[in-house]
DNA sequence: CGCTTAATTGAGGAGTATCAAGGCCAGTGG
DNA sequence: CCACTGGCCTTGATACTCCTCAATTAAGCG
């Protein structure tokens, strides 16, 4: 089954991916990102590595963490296609934590420096820019209060619908897909334990809620998740426009007006 | 400190603003930001409120939260003189979040419209924005990992210690001051209830540790804080360049290095 | 096909939350 | 000036969630 899975993530569709019209896309300086795989397990930059690309995910799914002082792991977010990595090294120009492949993955990789070319001279750009950044603190935020506020149970429900909401925004099943990560990644992500996750999964599946064996997750009763996730079902997250298309390439405003790049 | 290595520029750098060659200084336009006055108990801004412009705390200390679904108040951070308040808007051009002033307070009013002038047509200017925004993502990954991780105890020792390390920052002594919100606050913030917080308050002032006395707070014990804390001593957080003088001038500096002063 | 790692499940206990009662303090009005 | 009042804080008793430890089973991987 993980084998038939990874055959549907040969060809990652991107939410909101226009057919390339040429009036939308504006070649940047080189005309595509350069790419970067990496295996299963490895790690796309480690803790204290100096800050100097961000990556876009193309493929695959990976994993971020910070490494406390005690030498504990903390999973800070699980990355997936269109998602932006890197962000964490901006502030201080090394990267506090640390991101390896929870899958073999594939990421654009773009030179902050075009970053911030792109985002001082074009208005677009800068939006995007600024965006991308806004909203992982604003992400951050709604984490903070899940890992501070909510018991765990919650967290798991609100977990499963997370992983729900984004396979969909991919093309994937909302209610069926292959966890990537460890009870113990999902644990330290959510705060809880491993037997915890394992234990509340096992109890959704008795609920009848989920249907649960080993990594494959089925999402059975999504009002009873969202009953027991507290949130309202209207505060679905905004999604953030995606920084490069599929091909790699910045994207370039869309919208009418004189959000024209130059470079 | 950081206040002296850094040069300053009487008011925005302005569209047309090239790469700033740090010495010359063209004062524009008005010398100095508009400030805000807040009385203690008041808002600064609401919940779900347009976003239209940053603020820069100037005197006294306010506090952020979000009201989630159930109702439930959860405070995200307090911030003291230099921080910068209102990022949370950005992403969506509306305040997910609220912030109240826990004492009268006063802070400087940044259209956004001008920080993204200014981080538009100065490379200083958009440096400095870019690493306002990603220091806030470090932060908050800093806190999910003290919401997900920590015990009640851990908590309330890098809580006082971060305390102590900010107050010290702006003149004041690090080991002895008022707290100014409220027990129910420092507990919505580290995830803990009033009465646990008060407990272990308790338990600190009786180990000799800290002196309470209602809201007085004097430590007394660094060693056994930051043994408690858990955090090895150089993982003091990296202080953040602010982005606006103690005159409300928007700084422009070239930086010697990057803003993470540390040890 | 054995070996290693991951997941499940149980029993017991530590750590916080919850509920409840009383005390302290600052602001308010007599 | 003092009593009043309401919010804030402290402290205790108890409940409950989640963690810890441990044993077993299942699943990847060479």
């Amino acid at each position: 089954m993980i084998a038939s899975s990874s055959l549907r993530l040969a060809y990652p569709p991107i939410p909101g991916d226009q057919p390339a019209s040429p009036l939308n896309v504006v070649p940047p300086v080189p005309p595509k990102c350069s790419r970067r795989c990496i295996r299963r397990g490895e790690a796309l930059y480690g803790a204290g590595e100096a800050f100097g690309v961000l990556y876009v995910v193309r493929i695959g799914i990976l994993k971020s963490f910070m490494v406390s002082d005690d030498g504990l792991m903390h999973v800070t977010g699980f990355s997936m296609a269109g998602d932006v990595i890197g962000l964490d090294g901006i502030a201080t120009g090394q990267h506090p934590g640390e991101v390896v492949a929870l899958d073999d993955a594939e990421v654009f990789v773009l030179p902050w420096a075009r970053c911030e070319q792109w985002s001082l001279h074009s208005e677009h750009g800068h939006r995007l820019m600024m965006r991308v950044l806004a909203h992982e603190i604003v992400r951050s935020k709604e984490l903070m209060i899940m890992l501070g506020a909510m018991h765990a149970d919650q967290r798991i429900a609100i977990f499963l619908l997370d992983l729900s909401r984004r396979y969909s925004h991919l093309g994937y099943s909302p209610s069926q897909f292959v966890l990537r990560m460890t009870r113990q990644d999902i644990g330290s992500y959510l705060g809880l334990k491993l037997e915890t996750v394992s234990r509340l999964l096992s109890r959704l599946h008795r609920d009848g809620t989920i249907q649960v064996r080993g990594k494959s997750i089925a999402l059975l009763d999504f009002p009873a998740l969202w009953r027991l996730s507290g949130l309202s079902s209207d505060s679905r997250r905004p999604t953030v426009t995606p920084i490069v298309d599929r091909d790699g390439e910045l994207v370039v405003a869309p919208e009418a007006g004189n959000g024209g790049a130059r470079r």
